[in-house]
Order: C-alpha cells, then structure tokens, then sequence
DNA sequence: CGCTATTTTGACAGCCGTCAATGAACGTGG
DNA sequence: CCACGTTCATTGACGGCTGTCAAAATAGCG
C-alpha cells in the first residue's frame, strides 16, 4: 500500500513509483524495485530556477527525474544559454552520467522538481548485468542519438517557425507516449526564454512565432498549457526528416 | 610483411593495417588482428560523391573508413542538406550501425574512398564480449554525445564565423591526434557547399567568411589543405564552452 | 491591490539567403 | 601544349529572417 510519504505526493517504496516503468532501468524485470530501492540514496527537492547539478560537477550519483520540468544546458562563452534538452518524469538527468567523471553540462528545474538519486556505481554494475536492461539503454542512447542528429539539421536548416513548431510536436509526442491520454492539449511550463534558448533564437522572435501560430490558428496558449487546434499543419512545418519508408 | 595490395595502398591483413589502432575496436587486445580479420566480408572502393550507404537501409555490416574522407548527412523535406559529421580513417561510418535495423542517416564518400566491411553479427559479439573493448566503445558513444551537444549549442548560439572556425579547429585538433606531427597546415577536402552544409549556411556565404578569416590573417588555403597562421585568434573564435576547469 | 516576471509591440540594424554573373581551377581530349 | 567543359569560388545587389533596444501591456502571485 502507499505510504504516507507518498500520498504527499513524495517518493515512497520503488515498488509503487509511478514512473518507474518510464525509466532506463526500470519496467523490464518484475524483481526489480526491490533491487533499485536499495541502490537509492536519496530523495531531493528542488525549487524552480535552481540548478539541480552544474558542469563540470564530480559525478557520483545517477539521477532520475520523479516531478517536474528540468532541463540540461550550457553556457557559451558570450553568456547565451542553450538548452540542450527538456527532461520529463521517469527520465535520468543524463545517461552519460552513468560512466562519465564529470557534468559537462548543467541541469536545471524548469518546474519544482522532485530527484531520485541512485548509486552511481551500483545502477551501472546492475545495468552491465543485466542483459535486458543493458539492451533497453542501449536503445535509449540510439534513439538519443538520432534525436541529437534531427536536432542538429534542425538547427541548420530550418527557420524559427519551423523549430518552434518542431519544439511543440516534440513534446507532444512524448507526452502522448507515457500518458496515452488527452493528446491535443497538454502541458507546457517552459517560458518563451527557455524556448528560445532551445531553439537558437531570442524570447522576443519567438513570441512574434507564437503570435503566428496562434494567428494562423494552428495551436492556442492557455496558460502553461498549449491546445493543439491544427495537428497536421503544426506536424506539416515540424517534420524533419523525408519519410523514406515508402 | 606487407602484401602485394597494401604496397598498391589497398588493405591487406589486418595485422598490418595502419588505422586499426585508431577504430573502436582496434589498438586495445594484442591478438586482436587476426579475430577482425576473420571477420571481414570485403574491401570496398568508392568514388567521391558517391553515396556509400543511404538512410532506410537495412543495416547488415559494420563500415569502417580506412582511407579518404567520407560525412554522413540527412536530407530534409525542403531538400536541403545537412552534414551532421565529417568521417576520418579509423572512423566507423556511424556507431548506431552495431545495433539499429536501418540507417537513419546516408553516408557519402568526399574523396575517393576505401571502407573495410565487417559482419555486423560478429564484430557486435566480439565487443560485447570483450571487456576492454566495450568500455573503450563506451567511451566512444559518450565523447560523440558531448560532440553533439557542443554541436547544438554552436548552431544555436553562434554565427557563421564562429561556426566556420570552430569546424576548421576542430578538424584540425582531430587531425593533430592522429599524426601528432604538423598541425599548423593539415588537409581540407571538403568544398565550401560541404563546409555549408555542415554549419549550416550557404556556400556563398561560407565564401564571405573564408575570405574574413584570410583577410584577417587568421590561415590561408592552399589547394585542398589549410594553414593555420594565428592559432591563438582561430581558438578564440571556436571556442564553445566555458573552461569550466579552474 | 501592488509587485515582479513575462509577454508583446515597434523601430531599426545586421547577418545571412537569393539571384545572377563573373572568374578561377582542374581534368580531358585534341 | 592548348582548347574546352565542368565544377567550384567569388562578387555585387537586394531582401528577409532574426537580433537589439526600449517601452508598454499583461499575467501571476501574495
């Protein structure tokens, strides 16, 4: 049964973690939340704004996402940010953190976020080990990979329209994936600045994009909340990559 | 002693073989040569501008570049193109081919190329089971992550200059590596439509900056090989992260 | 209701794309 | 050795996307 803890809306056992299944280790063995639950150190809560972990940080802990926005980012030398990517619940803070020695970038909550925090050393021999899980982050680094390679055509070559556009389907289709649910409207607490530092342009142009997604009646904003009103003309200025398969 | 086709430049065994130390799986076990040689299905030559493999194509070998320069790149619906990285010998022609099902990207060959082909079975089994090897593929997949979120925050943030500098020091430290010998003046094979493609401009404009950099005294080109003139001034442009080391 | 963070708006400038034409480089064949 | 074609690089004029600056409007929060 739940534990106080977690009727507060707080972690409790792994055993009855709500986005465990989300997760790279997670889902895969019926045996496993025990073994997780020993490997955790921590439960830590962090208020928007803050930064959960900074480059250039010793790594000694593996995290994972349990509530909240996060999202990784550097700074270039200029001082521009850029926001490398928006982290959801059940995903890790990195999976480079898995082997690497230090942050090379910095993580922060977009939302108050709550962290579980997993032995860096033990989650990664239970990894090794394990064939299945092993074989599912291996699948995650792939599919992560190709993601960075849109990303980067996307930057390359295609306008602000087209990026934003491309930002919001993005986090649509993830969001569809681990709820199912309602798909045409859901949540979306990033501020223009953070779109902007994702996509490469300022907070200014990408109110004026806004202004012209709603104008043209492809999407609405409610407050943190973005309603989907014309899927296929935001999927028709999102789509990257030729469809090959024929 | 070498064979009769490794005096002609073509590879022979691969014990002999001049780029296997700088492959993922090379340069780590000592009696390695002759289990990777076992494994090889062919020896391919490719013409420049020919495309080697194609995104959507069933993946069945492991490709590793041994001679010329080759850069994998995605086409998008507009039909422009974007380079997402520039292949040097010893280099595999993408490490996602050891377990994804098709190419999500086309691989084309700058120069005249040479490619060894692997069974992609064998050599997947091969590094899985070596310990060494695997953690040296690790490492691997990770230095190419942070390759990529560098990538990004450089299109995002940066202009063309800084781009144009970034991708030349960069290939220029990448170079230094391997040889350890003359890094002011190196080879340069790609035109300025590849370099375009690359950071994400125009070759017209590719055309401008060059002409900066040389106007500046920053290198000179001569044919198809750079000369670095102000090291120190190139680096400035190109840097992209904040030494976060003190 | 007042404060702060955020978004919007307008004017203007700069980086970069587009188009078209010229010029240079290089390989081929005569 | 030169003529010629092809590819590649350069140049100039112009326009559009996006950045910058400053100010006003709005939203969110206590």
């Amino acid at each position: 049964m739940p534990s106080e803890a977690e009727q507060l809306g707080l972690p409790g056992h792994c055993a009855h973690c709500p986005v465990r299944a989300l997760t790279v280790y997670g889902g895969v063995r019926s045996d496993e939340a025990e073994a997780i639950f020993r490997m955790r150190r921590d439960v830590r809560q962090v208020q928007a704004r803050r930064d959960i972990c900074r480059q250039g940080d010793p790594i000694t802990e593996f995290l994972t996402l349990y509530s909240g926005w996060a999202f990784r980012y550097t700074v270039l030398p200029e001082g521009s940010r850029q926001i490398l990517s928006f982290i959801l619940p059940g995903e890790s803070l990195g999976l480079a953190t898995l082997s690497a020695e230090r942050m090379d970038y910095s993580v922060q909550a977009l939302t108050d976020v709550t962290v579980c925090v997993l032995d860096r050393e033990e989650i990664a021999d239970y990894m090794a080990r394990n064939p299945d899980v092993g074989r599912h982050l291996q699948r995650e680094i792939q599919t992560y990979q190709h993601r960075c390679d849109r990303r980067i055509a996307e930057m390359g070559r295609r306008n602000g329209l087209q990026r934003v556009a491309s930002l919001i389907a993005d986090t649509q289709a993830r969001l569809k994936r681990r709820a199912g649910a309602a798909d045409s409207e859901f949540p979306f607490p990033p501020r223009q600045s953070h779109v902007a530092d994702a996509v490469g342009l300022t907070s200014i142009h990408v109110s004026r994009i806004f202004g012209e997604l709603e104008a043209t009646g492809i999407l609405r904003r409610i407050g943190r909340r973005i309603r989907v009103l014309d899927q296929s003309a935001l999927e028709r200025l999102a789509t990257t990559t030729i469809s090959a398969r024929q």
